[in-house]
DNA sequence: TTGACGGGTAGGGAAAACCCTACCTATCGT
DNA sequence: ACGATAGGTAGGGTTTTCCCTACCCGTCAA
């Protein structure tokens, strides 16, 4: 099995607000951080920043390790696999889309599951 | 230019809700519809699904075609294709994560935009 | 032309999302 | 032990989402 749909709604919609992507990309840009140095990052408060990682953690895309008093949040990138497999029956669509190839497939149900 | 801010909030939201996703699975495997065949599929009502269409719409993942007095819906895949360039810079997040080597990445903070 | 059919819009209610200010716990330094 | 620091949780307000019923307009068939 590649995703629950629970699961998968719970990507879907973490992905759905900008700050989090954006939390994303400065893990993904600067490694692991602890929570304020996330939150310098953005012009909101620290507790506001914090839901917001609990929403990525609980969909995966987050993994937090205590060192002392601080939590340090890593990117946990295997739940942005399954968006890209999600991904994968679409792609003919947006390739092949030149002489009027596309809008023929499109015509043209197929009959994948 | 790939994506504004605006569009791809559009398109990341309009992917957060399970039952467009489906319209968008539906579009796909059967090909362009009107909206009565899309309503069939669920347990709601016909306004409610009209509503979501507007959305994938406006975030330019369908299209409508006048055809009498039916609308026929029309996947349309581009948005997905820059959904999958945004993913592109997680890649090797999940891909060479063997011995190791993806938590090496992952303290070492990477330059790009 | 008069229904009937396809489908969008209006208005409203319930729930969820998102932000805030307090507050609480745990760890560190002195 | 005590204050300061890191960060999560509680409670609340505002906005957005998602569903509903009612209603409207355009097209087709009799």
């Amino acid at each position: 099995m590649v995703t629950t749909g629970a699961d998968e709604d719970r990507v879907f919609a973490a992905l759905a607000n900008g700050t989090r992507r954006e939390v994303l990309r400065l893990l993904r840009e600067r490694g692991p951080q602890p929570v304020q140095a996330l939150a310098d990052h953005f012009a909101m408060r620290r507790p506001s920043l914090s839901e917001h990682l609990k929403v990525l953690r609980e969909a995966g895309l987050v993994s937090e390790t205590r060192s002392g008093r601080q939590r340090i949040y890593q990117l946990e990138a295997a739940p942005l696999a399954e968006v890209q497999e999600w991904l994968h029956p679409y792609e003919r669509f947006w390739r092949d889309r030149l002489k009027g190839l596309g809008e023929l497939l499109d015509r043209i149900p197929d009959d994948e599951t």
